[in-house]
DNA sequence: ATAGGGTTAG
C-alpha cells in the first residue's frame, strides 16, 4: 500500500518538473515489478505520457490495460480532444459505453470539445442527460463554446437560460460567445446582465467585452473597459485586445501610446499594431515596425504577414510586396494563402497589371473565393478595365448569387458599354431575386449615444438643422472650387449619381452632425457600413481644410483620416 | 488520478 503512495506521488512529480526520462524510468520500474501495478497507477501514467505530448505512448500502455475505468478513458478522450483528433475521441466514448464504463462530467466536457458538427454534438448533448449531468458548469460551459464555435447561437443561449449560474466561466462563455460570432449588441447585453448579478468581471470577460466594444467601433466606451484593464496590466491577452480596440476604433494615438508602453509583446502585438497601422493608412510606419519586430526576434506568421503585405497594397508599394511574398516561405516558413495573394493581386492590379494580377490570381495554390475575385474587381474599376470586370463580376456571382453589389456594378458596366440586352436581364434577374441594394449607413458617437444616418431615412431629430448646415457647407466649398463629383460609372451606386443624392450621402449628413455636436479640438470620427464614395471623400478633405477639423472615416474595408486637405490612403482605395 | 472562458486576418 504504501508502494502506491510512493509511486502516485513520483508519477505526480514527474508531471509537474515535465521530467519525461524518469517518469519512463518510474514507467519501467512499476510493470516490471512482477506485481500487476493497481489500474489507478496506470491511468495516471497514462495522463502522464499525455501531458508529455507522447499520445503514441499513452495508446500503447491504455492498450495493454487489464481493466479501464472512467478516469482512463476520460484521459485518452481528452487527450485526442486536444489533439484535434476528433474522430478518435467520439470514437472513444462509443467504446467506452460498449464496454460498460459511465461516463462523468470529466468525460462530457472533454468530449464535447471534440464533435465535428452539429450531428455528433446533438447526439452528445442528448447522452448527457441520460448520466443527470446536464446542470454541471464544466459540462454547460463547454456546451456553449461548442454552439457557439458551429455558430448555433441560439442553442448556447438556450443552454445559458436553462438554470440560473452562479459561475463565471459560464458567463465568460456566453459573452465570448456572442462577441466571437459578431454579435457586439447581445454580447454587450450580457456583459451588463452579469455585472447587475453582480459578478465582478475579470481577464476573459474584459477580453470578450473588448471584441464587442471593438465590433461596434464604441471608442468612448472602450476607454471605460480599459480603466479596468489596468487592475490586470500584465495579462497579454486582454492587452492584445485593448490595442485592437484602439486600432479598430480609430484611436490610433491611443494605440501607438499603449503598444509603446506595454512591457510584453507577443507575435499577436506586433500583428496587431501593424495591421491597425495599415488599416489607417500609415504604411510606412507599419513596414517600419515590422523591422523592429524582426529586430526583436519576434517570429512573424501568417496574420503578421498578411498585414505587412496589406500595408503594402495600401500605399502602392509593388516592389516592396513582391519582395516580401517571395521571401516569406523562405524567411519566415509562411506559405502564401488566399489573403496574401488577395493583397497582391490588389497591388499589382491598382499598378495597372490587371494581366499579371489575372495570371497570379490563376496561380493560387488554393482556389479564389469571392473576396479575391472582387479584389481584381475593385482594380478594374479603377482603371476602366470593363472586359476583365465582367468576368470577375461573373465569378463573384457565380460563388454569391446574391451579392446585390456586383449586379448594380455589372449592369452599369453594361450600360455604360451600351449592352442594354445584358443589363435588362441583369435587372430582371435582380427584381425576380427580390435583391435590393443595402442603403448606405453612418454612424457616430455623441454623448455616449450613437447617432445613426441611413441614406433616405429623414427620422433623426435635428435633420432639418443638419441639412441646412450641409447645404451651407457645400455652398462655402463651392466657393473653394468643390465640384460634385458624378463621375463614378464603375461604382455600385444605383441611381444615386445625380448630383442632389449625391449629396445626401449618409457620411456627409454624419459629418456635419459631428461638426454642429461635437467640441471644436475633438476628432470626428465615423463609420460607413458601406465603402466611401469619391465625392463624399473629395468633400471630406475639403471640410477638414476649410473647418480646421480631423476627419476619421471607417469604411468597410479601410480608415481614412482626413486633415488639412488630404487623406491618410492618399487617394488610393 | 480525468474537465472550463479570452487576443491579430477572413
Amino acid at each position: 500500500m504504501a508502494d502506491c503512495v510512493a509511486y502516485s506521488e513520483l508519477i505526480k512529480c514527474c508531471i509537474s518538473k515535465r521530467a519525461i526520462e524518469e517518469g519512463k524510468l518510474v514507467h519501467k520500474h512499476l510493470v516490471s515489478n512482477g506485481n500487476k501495478p493497481k489500474s489507478f497507477l496506470l491511468s495516471m501514467l497514462v495522463n502522464m505520457y499525455v501531458k508529455f505530448n507522447l499520445l503514441g505512448e499513452a495508446e500503447k500502455l491504455f492498450d495493454k490495460m487489464p481493466e479501464r475505468n472512467v478516469v482512463a478513458w476520460t484521459t485518452m478522450i481528452s487527450a485526442y480532444s486536444n489533439a484535434k483528433i476528433s474522430h478518435k475521441a467520439l470514437e472513444f466514448l462509443i467504446l467506452m459505453l460498449r464496454e460498460g464504463v459511465s461516463p462523468n462530467m470529466y468525460t462530457f466536457s472533454s468530449v464535447l470539445r471534440a464533435c465535428d458538427g452539429m450531428l455528433s454534438l446533438r447526439q452528445v448533448h442528448c447522452g448527457l442527460f441520460k448520466y443527470g449531468l446536464e446542470s454541471d458548469v464544466f459540462v454547460r460551459s463547454a456546451l456553449i463554446d461548442v454552439y457557439a464555435k458551429w455558430g448555433e447561437l441560439d442553442n448556447a443561449l438556450a443552454v445559458f437560460e436553462e438554470f440560473v449560474t452562479g459561475d463565471l466561466v459560464v458567463w465568460n462563455s456566453i459573452i465570448g460567445a456572442f462577441a466571437q460570432n459578431s454579435d457586439s449588441d447581445e454580447a454587450l447585453n450580457l456583459f451588463k446582465r452579469m455585472k447587475r448579478a453582480g459578478f465582478a468581471a475579470e481577464q476573459a470577460t474584459l477580453t470578450s467585452t473588448l471584441r464587442a466594444v471593438t465590433g461596434l467601433s464604441l471608442l468612448e466606451l472602450g476607454r471605460q473597459v480599459h480603466v479596468h484593464v489596468l487592475k490586470y496590466d500584465q495579462d497579454l491577452i486582454l492587452n492584445n485586445a485593448l490595442l485592437d480596440m484602439y486600432c479598430k476604433c480609430g484611436g490610433l494615438d491611443d494605440a501607438r501610446l499603449f503598444f509603446s508602453q506595454m512591457k510584453e509583446r507577443d507575435v499577436i502585438s506586433w500583428s496587431t499594431m501593424i495591421i491597425g497601422l495599415a488599416q489607417n493608412g500609415f504604411s510606412r510606419e507599419a513596414l517600419d515596425l515590422f523591422e523592429m519586430m524582426k529586430q526583436t526576434g519576434t517570429k512573424p506568421n501568417y496574420i503578421t504577414m498578411v498585414g505587412v503585405l496589406f500595408a503594402c497594397s495600401h500605399a502602392g508599394l509593388l516592389e516592396e510586396g513582391q519582395y516580401y511574398f517571395e521571401s516569406m516561405k523562405k524567411l519566415f516558413g509562411v506559405d502564401p494563402g488566399r489573403e496574401h495573394y488577395g493583397c497582391m493581386i490588389d497591388l499589382l492590379g491598382r499598378a495597372g497589371k490587371i494581366d499579371d494580377a489575372v495570371r497570379l490570381l490563376h496561380e493560387m495554390n488554393c482556389e479564389p473565393d469571392a473576396v479575391t475575385w472582387r479584389t481584381l474587381l475593385g482594380a478594374c474599376k479603377i482603371h476602366k478595365n470593363a472586359d476583365i470586370a465582367i468576368y470577375a463580376a461573373k465569378q463573384i456571382l457565380k460563388l454569391e448569387p446574391d451579392d446585390v453589389g456586383t449586379y448594380i456594378l455589372l449592369s452599369n458596366i453594361y450600360e455604360n458599354s451600351q449592352r442594354w440586352e445584358d443589363a435588362t436581364s441583369l435587372r430582371k434577374t435582380m427584381r425576380e431575386r427580390g435583391l435590393k441594394k443595402e442603403p448606405g449607413c453612418s454612424w457616430i458617437e455623441v454623448d455616449k449615444r450613437i447617432h445613426a444616418f441611413i441614406f433616405r431615412d429623414m427620422s433623426h431629430p435635428q435633420i432639418d438643422d443638419i441639412i441646412r448646415e450641409l447645404n451651407q457647407l457645400v455652398l462655402k466649398l463651392r466657393g473653394v472650387g468643390y465640384v460634385p463629383d458624378t463621375n463614378f460609372i464603375l461604382q455600385d451606386l444605383e441611381g444615386e449619381q445625380k448630383e442632389d443624392s449625391l449629396q445626401y450621402h449618409s457620411e456627409k449628413l454624419t459629418i456635419v452632425y459631428g461638426l454642429m455636436s461635437l467640441p471644436r479640438a475633438s476628432i470626428i470620427r465615423i463609420k460607413k457600413n458601406l465603402r466611401i464614395c469619391g465625392d463624399c471623400h473629395l468633400f471630406a478633405k475639403l471640410v477638414a481644410k476649410t473647418e480646421k477639423r480631423i476627419i476619421v472615416i471607417r469604411d468597410q474595408v479601410r480608415y481614412h483620416h482626413f486633415q488639412d486637405g488630404t487623406c491618410s490612403c492618399g487617394d488610393y482605395w
